[in-house]
Order: structure tokens, then sequence, then C-alpha cells
DNA sequence: AATTGGGTAGAGCGTTCGTTCTAGAGCTGT
DNA sequence: ACAGCTCTAGAACGAACGCTCTACCCAATT
């Protein structure tokens, strides 16, 4: 077998959340979706439906972050590097037919009164996302208080435009966003550094 | 009898809705929290707890839209206006314990695959609130554009900032995002209309 | 006084939910 | 050969789901 069955389960639940929420997400499908059975996912995630949600939330958070990274590696100058993760992000979600968002969000959303795990993994995640806008606004000689600010704005409106590109179908959200926050970002006036 | 079961009905779920989202929300509890019977609910929604769900969201977008407009209004400046809008959310979200988040984000996220009545709902709110902050932009000169291009981006991020906000539970996200989002608007050079 | 019809009330339908449970398959070390 | 282990397999449980259905209340109309 290549990939092991814990892998696939983790990686099912990823996708499903990311389409249907946690509770539109049952532990039945997650089984016939990754070719599993009952008894393996009680196997291995002895906690339940929670457990599994919030591995599948770690996983998302750590593909996510490696897109993100790779974006904005990409390019030396931060305003640049935003948009090429928004013209990277409006690609993705066009080919899923609008349906594979951030993978955090809708769970999310559905969890924000109990204070569980599922819902301090969203947090986690959506902060560590933060934190790689934040370093590389500080790599770029960006101070300290802006960097802070501008990285959980950026965060908040990519997410904001993933979700309005992904009810009106249309990449058009996710873009504009993109330049007018790299706009933000060169109001700040600092040059970014030469390689 | 002060509300009509109809109302009470559709104020009750718009609440629900914003708290667990569609899924989340089960027809009898509806009922339970609405003071109505089952009875009632299907005899004024004969379309079943999607067409609730509609009317619901429909609710939700006119309230939102009047909170916001009185938040433009409020302001001459556009880019003080975004900032008063964005206070505004902050201090009703940190008071209903965070819960209290967009009325439609939630809903729209579970429902994105099937094309449905409800799914149209939501997008018509996401618009028309777009619509509310481009003509506010416009009233104050800017080029259509630039308008247009803003007002998405203005949504989405405050759409975005709320989300952040919720899970960490603070209001800064959205208090930065306001604050960005008026450096954006001015960095367009516009002056504000005298009165 | 009788009738009509909008609205209320909730028992009960079939289905699906998350979870538990027992049984067995496949492998390793002795 | 046998015990011991991880992992697979799916039947079965009680609870909750959305929805249908019949019965009833009560004010307005005839």
């Amino acid at each position: 077998m290549q990939t092991s069955t814990r892998d696939r389960i983790v990686v099912a639940t990823a996708r499903l959340l990311q389409r249907q929420g946690y509770v539109g997400t049952g532990i039945k499908q997650i089984a016939t979706e990754s070719q599993a059975t009952l008894g393996s996912i009680y196997h291995f995630f002895p906690g339940g439906k929670e457990a599994v949600a919030v591995a599948a939330i770690r996983h998302g958070e750590q593909e996510f972050a490696a897109l993100l990274k790779e974006a904005l590696d990409s390019e030396p100058d931060p305003a640049e590097a935003v948009m090429s993760c928004t013209r990277d992000l409006a690609a993705g979600l066009k080919e899923s037919g609008w349906v594979d968002g951030c993978p955090v969000t809708a769970a999310a959303l559905e969890t924000l009164g109990a204070d569980s795990e599922l819902q301090k993994a969203c947090a986690d995640a959506l902060n560590g996302w933060e934190r790689l806008v934040l370093d590389k606004l500080l790599g770029c000689g960006f101070p300290a208080d802006d960097a802070r600010e501008l990285a959980t704005t950026v965060i908040s409106a990519i997410e904001g435009a993933e979700v309005t590109a992904q009810v009106n179908r249309s990449e058009e959200p996710l873009l504009a966003a993109g330049r007018q926050l790299a706009r933000l970002v060169r109001s700040y006036g600092i040059d970014p550094p030469r390689r």
C-alpha cells in the first residue's frame, strides 16, 4: 500500500472539511472517501470525529503554509509577493470549481461557541500564516509595529477575499485584494531588498 | 402578540445561522428558539429548512446593511467612515462573546457546491454591502475603477478580519484592518467632501 | 348558529448521525 | 505451532435529523 491508512484519512478529511465544514462532514463519508473503515478511523483516532478534524486542520495548515511560503519567497518585494500569493490562490480556487477554499474558515466558524481543541487548531493555523507574512515584512525592513498590523490585515483580507471569490465564483475579488494590498504595502515607502 | 410568529422565526433563524451555520442549525431548534412549532414553520415556509434560511439570510443582509450605512454616513471622509465601521463591528462582536459574526459567511461556506437559492442569497448580500461602500466612494469623487476595486477589497477585508477576530477572541484584527484600510483609502489622495 | 380557513400543536415517519462493539485478518517473535 | 499485536471490517445502538400528517383552536364570514 502506497500511503498509510492514517494519512489517507487525514487528507480526505481535510478536503471534506474545506468543502463542507465540520458539521457537514460525516464520519461515514470520511470512511468512504478515504477508503478506510469505521474501525480503522476509530483505531487511529480514539477521540472520534473531533480528533480526526483536528489532525485534518493541522494538515491543512501546513499545506497552506507551504503554498504561502513559496509565494512569499518567489518575490523579493513584499508587495509583489502578496500579489503572487493571491494569484496562486485565485488560480487554485478556479481550478477546483470554487469549492476548495480556505481549509480552516468553514470549520472555525462552526465551532466558535465551544472552546474545543478544534477551535484552538483553527486559531493556531491563522496565527501561523500571519507569522509567515510578518517575517517576510520584517526581513524587508518594516518596523515591528507596522509589520504586525500589516500582517494580520493581509491574512484577514486574503481570507475574506477568498470567501468573496468563492461566493461570486470569480477570481476578481482575490486579484483586486492582491492589487490593493500591494498598494498598501508600498505606501510605507520601504525599498525592497536588492539581491 | 407583539411580533408575528413569522417574524420571530426569521429573526431567530438569522441569529442561529450566524452562530452555527446552516447544517448546524436544526428545524426543531429554530422552533424552540423562536417559540413557534413545527406546524407554524412549515405553514409559513412550505419550502422547508432552506426557505427559512433564505428568508433569514435576507433579513441578516438588511440588518447589516443598516449598520454599515449608518457607519458610512456618520463620517464624510471615507477613510474615517471605514474605521468607524470596523470599530462598531468590533464592539458588537466583543459584546456577543465573539459569536455573532457575519450573518452570511458561515452559511455561505457550507452551501458552495450546490447552487441553491441559499447560495444566491448569500452572494446577493455580499454584493449589496459592496455597493454601499462603492456609492460612498463614488460620492467622494473616486474614479469608478478605483472605487469598484476598493469597495470589494474593503468588504472582503472586513469579512476576513471579522473571522480572524472571532477565532482569536480579540478586537485587534478588526481594528487593525480598519486602520490599514483607512490608510489605503487615503493613499488615493482624494480630498474628502467638505460639508 | 354554522361554516370557513389561517394558524398552532406535536406524534410519528424514514433516514442518517457519531459511536461502540465483536470478530477476524495478517504479521512478528518465540 | 502458538500467542500477541496492529489493523480492518461492518453490524447494531440510541439519538437527532428534516419532514409529513392529523387534530385542534379561534376569529371572521355567511
